[in-house]
DNA sequence: GCCATATTGTATGTTGCTGTATAATATGCC
DNA sequence: GGCATATTATACAGCAACATACAATATGGC
C-alpha cells in the first residue's frame, strides 16, 4: 500500500473543487496581508480599516462594521485596540451624542501611509505573470459568481 | 453635505480593490454552504470533513486536518463533537497506537450522501451564467495568483 | 537493546468574529 | 410635547480557528 498524497494543492479532489481553489486563494490572500502587514502590528482588518479612514475621515462606527461587514461588536473592540495604541481617535458626534466619529491620529495617519505603500507594493506581485485582460476577466467572472451565491444563500429554506 | 454609500459591493474603492472582490466571494461561497448545510446541522467545514472521509475510508486525524488546511488541534475538537452525534467513530490504529482511525458511522454514511447532493446542486447554480471557458480560465488565473501569493508570504521578513 | 529525534493526538490559552440583549439616544407619528 | 419605534454603541457569551506545550508512542542510528 503506496502513501499516496492527498493533501496536493493545485490537482484537487473531485469534490468541492472549483469551491476549495478560491477559497484556498482568498486565505492565501489574507495570510500574505497579514504577514506584510505584521511588521507594522497591523493584520489586514486593522489595515484595512486604517486605510478606510484615511481615506473617508472622520467616520461612524457602524459604517466602518459595514464597510469591513463585520458586526458593531466585533468593530467596538477593534477601535478599542487602535484607540490604546493612539492610532485612531474617538471623537463626539456633534449632533447625535450616541455615536462616535473614528478619525485617524496624527500617528494613524503617518501608520496608513505605510499601509498603502505596503497593499500597493503587495498588489504588484500578485499582478505578475498576469495580464489586465485576466484580471478584468477574473473580476467579471467572480462578479457573477458573487451574484449566484447571494441567490443561493437567499433561497435556502432556514 | 450628501450620504454617500460607500458600501456598495460591486463598485469598490480605490485601494484593496481586486483583493475585496475575492475575498467577499470567499465570504459569500462559505456563508451559502453553511446555509445549505445548516438544516445537516453541520457547517462548510464539517461537510467537508466528512464528504472527505466518505471517499477516503477510514484515515488519520493529521490527514483530515492536512487536508482540511486546519491544525491537529482544532481538527481533534471537530471530529469530538461529530462523534458525539455518532456521526464519524474513532477506531484504534491496528499497528500505531498514538493514532486514531477516523471513520464515518452508518448515519455518518446516510449524511455523506445528502452533503454531496447539496454540493451538486450548488455547484450547478453558482455555474449559472459563467461558461466552461471562463471557469477554467478563472482557475488558471487563480492557480497563478495563489502561487504569486505563496511567494509573497515566503518573501515576507518575519 | 538504547537513546535521540520525530510524530500523533490532546490540553490550554488567545484571537477574531458572531449573535443576542441592553442602555442611551434619535426620530417620527399623533 | 409625549410615546412607540429605530438606531448606535457596548456587554457578554459562544464558536472556530490558531500557537504552544506536552504525554505517549514510533523510528532510526549505533
Amino acid at each position: 500500500m503506496k502513501e499516496v498524497e492527498t493533501t496536493h494543492e493545485l490537482d484537487a479532489p473531485p469534490w468541492l473543487r472549483v469551491e476549495t481553489t478560491l477559497m484556498n486563494t482568498a486565505r492565501a490572500m489574507r495570510e500574505a496581508y497579514d504577514s506584510r502587514f505584521a511588521p507594522l502590528g497591523l493584520n489586514l482588518t486593522q489595515a484595512s480599516l486604517i486605510a478606510y479612514l484615511q481615506q473617508f475621515g472622520p467616520i461612524t462606527q457602524t459604517k466602518c462594521a459595514d464597510h469591513l461587514r463585520l458586526g458593531r461588536a466585533n468593530i467596538g473592540a477593534i477601535i478599542d485596540r487602535l484607540q490604546e495604541r493612539q492610532l485612531v481617535e474617538r471623537h463626539p458626534d456633534a449632533v447625535d451624542r450616541r455615536v462616535w466619529q473614528v478619525a485617524l491620529s496624527p500617528l494613524g495617519h503617518q501608520l496608513a501611509a505605510e499601509v498603502l505603500a505596503i497593499d500597493e507594493v503587495l498588489r504588484s506581485e500578485m499582478r505578475d505573470g498576469i495580464t489586465r485582460a485576466e484580471r478584468q476577466a477574473l473580476a467579471s467572472v467572480m462578479t457573477r459568481l458573487q451574484a449566484n451565491l447571494l441567490r443561493a444563500s437567499a433561497n435556502t429554506v432556514g
